[in-house]
Parts: C-alpha cells; structure tokens; sequence
DNA sequence: CCCTTTCGTTTACAACTGTAATCTTAATTT
DNA sequence: AAATTAAGATTACAGTTGTAAACGAAAGGG
C-alpha cells in the first residue's frame, strides 16, 4: 500500500513551511507562524495561506486538537529532497551532470560522514563507468553532439 | 566587466530551448522549431513563445540574419546548470543535503572522468569536514534540532 | 503583381505562486 | 453577556508558466 506519497510538488516559499513541520516532527499553526516570522518578512496572513495550500496539496496532514489543527509532514523530507535535486537534474544535459554536481558538492558543506557516503558510492560507480555520457540535448536521429 | 550574466530564470519548458540552442551553439527558429517538435508535443507556436520569453529575459541573444533571427546563448550553459541545482539545494535542510547529493550521485550516469572529478572534490574536502553540519530550518535563536 | 508560406509579435487564458486583507466563528477576557 | 482575540476559510491580485491561436509584414513562387 505504498503511502500515497505521491509526487507533491511544493513551491519555494512552501518549502520553508515544510521545514519547520518536518523539523518539529509536527506542530500548530502558531508555532509555524511564529518561526517564519522569524525568518522572514511575511505577514500571518501569508503563512496560513501557505499552510493551507499545502493541506490541500497533500504534504500537511491534519488532526483536530480542540479549536485547531495540528499539522504533520505527509510525505518523507529526504524523499522529497532527493526528488526535487534529480528533477532540476534530469533536465539538464546529461553530459554535463558530473561536473555541475561536482561544483555543487564543492559549494557545500558536508560533514565526515556526509564525504564517506559519497566517497563510497563513487567507489562502487567507479568500476562500472563509461567512458563518458553522451549528451542528450538533441532528438536521437540528430547525429551533432556538444563540444 | 563579468558579462551582464546576472541570475536569468529560466523555467523548466525554456531549459528545453536552451539546450538545443547551447548544443548547436546557435541556431535560428525554423531548427529550434524542429528539434523540439521531436522531442515534446509542442505546437510551433509554443515554441516561438517560449523563444521570445527567453530574448526578453535576457538568456538568448539575437543576431539579424536577413529576415530572420540567430540565436545564441547569453548565459553559460555549465553556469546555469551549477547556479540552478545550487539554489535547489540551498533552500533545503543543510543537515540532509549530503544525503540528497549521495542519492542523486547514485541515480545519476557518470563517465570515469567525472567520477574521478567528484573523488577529487571529495578528497579534497575531507580534511577540513566538520563532524557534522547542523540543522538550519529553524531560526537562529530556537535550540530545537532535528533529529 | 497576387497567393502562400514564414517569421516574429501580440493576445489569450488557465494554473500556480507570492503575498496578503478580510471574514466567520469559536474562544477568552473583562 | 459584551468585547476582544485567535484560527482557519475565503477572496484578492499581480506575475510567471505552459500552451497556443491569431495577426501583420516580409519573402518567395507563379
């Protein structure tokens, strides 16, 4: 039964709701409000509107607890990270993935462990790799290839 | 005088477009037209849309050819590759990011040459890792972490 | 010189986003 | 009980995006 975690697509300002719900593992709709207000200049009045449009779309799940609601993350945060990042990717070229993820990790800050599981799974794709990607940035009867 | 390559936007429909245009290296409507209609189900006139929004935004310039227009990009492919997964990545939790890039890496196609590239920024970061990279989803003053 | 094709521009239109005010209703306070 | 507050729902509104038709001008074919 598979949770219905479907592909929810959360826009970027939903993603900083999102943040704090999956952080606190739940939470009312104060709380949320008053931390965003922390980070940002929105108005309450933006934030239920976030808040609600993410119920609608499926990522909040609700449950009544008196007057209000307390809200919990329907789908999984590393999911919907890893989904976002390979979307943006699979729509670049293929043949210049590698490098922009290597700029990327470059960019980032990674911890001891975060470099050893990305250590080891480059070791293990090490052996099977071709000799280089191909770009796909044309229909495939196009015989011209990038520089 | 660093190009005017400030941050263009580029929607994921107009990627498509660059692509074909940073592939060939210029191209005038009539091949950008005809590669596309390919690749999606677009009608021509999508495609012209699209190609005025992107002169407009800056991300292709446009040389009078006698009637018609050549194309070429005003922004770096690989540059607008890196910025957009970068910020994909920014508004994200930075204590899951390694994680996200370890997943993508996996699913990701990567010639020796890049894996090797990767190894290198790797390697090269492990000295300096930190034993971890905290959580930033909550505001500076909140000592709630995640888990 | 007309007809047709082609190219770029203008207009269209709904969905999604960012941003927010207002309204309803229930709860809290005086 | 009357007044105030808080929570969620409804409405708003402009800009972006996906998707495309229609239009005007120029070019090419007869």
């Amino acid at each position: 039964m598979a949770a219905t975690e479907i592909a929810v697509t959360i826009s970027d300002a939903e993603w900083r709701v999102m943040r704090i719900v999956w952080t606190l593992g739940q939470a009312d709709s104060r709380t949320i409000i008053d931390l965003l207000e922390q980070q940002h200049d929105w108005k309450a009045a933006t934030i239920k509107t976030l808040i609600g449009r993410l119920v609608k779309k499926g990522a909040l799940a609700t449950t009544k607890d008196g007057r209000q609601f307390i809200y919990t993350p329907n789908i999984d945060e590393q999911t919907a990270m890893d989904t976002a990042l390979q979307t943006e990717l699979d729509q670049m070229c293929a043949m210049h993935r590698g490098t922009a993820l290597a700029h990327v990790l470059e960019q980032t800050e990674l911890s001891r462990n975060d470099v050893q599981e990305l250590l080891d799974v480059l070791n293990k794709k090490l052996a099977t790799a071709p000799a280089e990607v191909a770009c796909d940035c044309l229909p495939e009867n196009c015989e011209r290839s990038c520089e």
